[in-house]
DNA sequence: CTTAGGG
DNA sequence: CCCTAAG
């Protein structure tokens, strides 16, 4: 939590370098895209912040992504020691820090002896695979993915465990964040390493088993929790929190300890799925409940993509899941199993979810902690039981619009639960109880939105395919990303916007200026007291174009399709976006050009002509065009205008 | 849900 | 941009 809000402080920090940044990502993308857990992008600022790669980002990287994805497994080793790296320096201090405040040795002595186990496990299941794959198995990726991964978990889980690891190189860091995010979600970095090995490790070990014994895993995952016996439940509880429990529910303890092994880090991940494939099951199953994730799971053939959204998949649960465990479990240390399972209910529920005003709402204000308001947008959700199924539903609804590849992203980004990444939707309607949350922590709340991003997002994704998805094809993208919430862009990281600038323009034309980095958020009170916000993404002028592009393609007025064919990318800019500022372009272009013979003119007047006038004499005719009444009495200057247009070398442009 | 229009 | 009405 804290460190979200260190997060949230780079609010200064637009990224105006965002050259830097891109290059940052770029050189780490490949590497990334190597290893699962990379997957997210992330920006490092200066700072060695980590921001969370946004749509735009993730879409530049994206062809390096899917490139690298084919190669990536013989690299994948190299690339996860960079990532590691990298992600260590940057968010080694904070986590650190957690750790300090974390959980206490004892705890810790037990986690590590625990991992180490796993370790071994681990070990052996590795060879297995390895022994697979030679066979020729198609799993091979995952394998090696899987072996990284573990080893990455390793250094990282155990801090203390160093020593034992082969891998030195992995900084303490890691070992912070698996307790603390047992104990504490706590800040982006945790978030994001934790859940990435976590699912990671995850997935891979999954996929992995299921080659072993797909029946076995599908049938029994479950079960085999369900088989230990309260005392056994006990004995796993202490294991996997550090602390004994006096809870008897027996259905509340398989919950707690298999999502905290999902969630936690590698060393749950993998132990779960070592140990007991049955308690990754039962954890789907439960969150998630989905069949998506069984057919994932079941399937020996895994493609890589498939793989990678099955991790997502379960990362997507385990995070969202882990953090509101851990939130709730942190809270309510007196160590009452009751308050526990309230908090853990309470969870539960919150991640279910909040609206998706709430949800953008909550990235952009970053509100450190999940404030028991959250409770409130889960208010709709049924209590009870958390069912799996109504996660998911729930999360559907919400980002049926979002749900691009983009959301993937936010899969992944949701197993960080830390990066702020919130699909922007942007329809949703605000809620009292979001401006409620607003107005209470800005900074907080970020676990919280993404966790609940995450989910949605998964559920989303695993529910479907969607065919969007699929038509933009960014599966691999998918993979890669991080996180990208696009809110996340807009509200948190102005840094963002600009890289969206950036890699559109690039290409073209650096844009004037301004513009992109800056996601004016402006807060408008509303006459019920609620807050609204504006959120401000500037166009580039590579989305003009796309846009008349589409306009020409489809004709104007189809918005939807417009946004199908052209922005299927851009998961802001909605059909209603697209229609508003083609309504301002053919404003800009008629008023522009007043004047017959001034072209260059045009320019002159306004020190700013972001939109070229090539592009705006398109816009014209294409205006013209549409309403295919030259003759409009109203507007001769438009109707003289456009017949300039055409004459001229307008209709060239596009 | 998608459009269209107003604010 | 947001919101709302209308198809």
């Amino acid at each position: 939590m804290e460190t979200v809000v260190g997060i949230e402080d780079n609010d200064d920090g637009k990224f105006e370098d965002s050259g830097v940044d891109r290059s940052s990502s770029a050189l780490s993308s490949p590497k990334q895209i190597s290893n699962p857990i990379v997957y997210k992008l992330v920006r490092v600022e200066g700072d060695g912040r980590l921001v969370p790669a946004t749509d735009d980002e993730v879409m530049e990287v994206g062809d390096f992504l899917e490139y690298e994805n084919s190669e990536m497994h013989v690299v994948a080793n190299t690339g996860q020691n960079l990532e590691c790296i990298s992600i260590e320096r940057s968010s080694s201090g904070k986590l650190r820090l957690e750790c300090s405040e974390g959980t206490a040795d004892a705890d810790l002595g037990k986690l590590n002896a625990k991992l180490q186990y796993i370790e071994q496990i681990l070990q052996k299941v590795k060879e297995e695979e390895k022994q697979r794959i030679s066979c020729g198995s198609p799993v091979h990726s995952l394998v090696n993915i899987d072996s990284q991964c573990s080893a990455d978990k390793f250094p990282v889980m155990d801090g203390k465990v160093q020593s034992e690891t082969p891998n030195q190189e992995i900084p303490s860091i890691a070992s912070s964040l698996n307790y603390t995010h047992s104990n504490q979600s706590g800040s982006i970095d945790q978030c994001s390493r934790p859940s990435e090995g976590g699912i990671e490790s995850g997935s891979s070990a999954s996929a992995v088993y299921s080659n072993l014994k797909p029946d076995f895993f599908m049938s029994d995952g479950e079960i085999c929790l369900d088989k230990l016996s309260i005392r056994e439940l006990h004995e796993l509880f202490k294991v996997t929190f550090g602390r004994e429990t006096t809870v008897k529910d027996k259905q509340w303890l398989k919950r707690r300890i298999a999502m905290s092994l999902t969630n936690s880090c590698d060393v749950s991940a993998t132990t779960f799925i070592i140990k007991d494939n049955k308690i990754v099951r039962k954890f789907e199953e439960e969150s998630s409940g989905n069949m998506n994730t069984g057919s994932l799971i079941s399937s020996e053939n895994m493609t890589e993509e498939e793989d990678v959204n099955f991790k997502d998949l379960s990362a997507a649960n385990a995070c969202g899941l882990d953090d509101n465990q851990v939130v709730s479990e942190t809270r309510p240390e007196n160590g009452l199993e009751d308050e526990n399972h309230q908090s853990e209910q309470r969870a539960a529920k919150r991640i279910r979810r909040p609206t998706k005003r709430y949800i953008e709402e909550l990235s952009e204000n970053e509100s450190r902690e999940h404030n028991p308001k959250l409770s409130i947008s889960n208010k709709n959700m049924g209590l009870g039981h958390v069912s799996p199924t109504s996660y998911v539903r729930a999360a559907r609804n919400v980002f049926s619009e979002v749900r691009t590849y983009g959301t993937r992203f936010d899969t992944l980004g949701g197993s960080d639960v830390q990066i702020p990444c919130v699909s922007r939707i942007r329809r949703s309607h605000p809620r009292k109880d979001i401006a409620s949350l607003l107005k209470i922590h800005p900074t907080g709340m970020c676990k919280t939105a993404k966790l609940s991003n995450k989910l949605l997002d998964h559920s989303s994704d695993a529910d479907s395919e969607i065919p969007d998805k699929a038509l933009k094809s960014r599966m691999p993208a998918k993979l890669h990303q991080p996180p990208s919430s696009e809110p996340v862009k807009e509200k948190h990281c102005p840094a963002i916007g600009t890289i969206e600038l950036q890699q559109e323009s690039r290409p073209k034309r650096p844009e004037p200026p301004s513009h992109t980095s800056d996601d004016n958020i402006v807060t408008v009170p509303t006459a019920k007291g609620g807050m609204r916000r504006k959120h401000h993404r500037a166009w580039t002028l590579v989305e003009v174009i796309k846009l008349v592009e589409g306009v020409s393609r489809c004709g104007a007025g189809r918005w939807s399709e417009i946004k199908r064919l052209s922005f299927a990318s851009y998961s802001y800019r909605t059909s209603v976006d697209l229609k508003d500022k083609w309504r301002n372009l053919l404003k800009a272009s008629f008023a522009l050009t007043p004047a017959p013979a001034d072209e260059g003119i045009n320019l002159r007047k306004h020190g700013t002509a972001p939109i070229p006038e090539k592009i705006l004499l398109r816009v014209r005719e294409l205006a013209e065009m549409n309403s295919q009444v030259p003759s409009n009495s109203g507007s001769s200057k438009l109707a003289a205008e456009a017949g300039r247009a055409h004459g001229g070398d307008t209709s060239g442009y596009l």
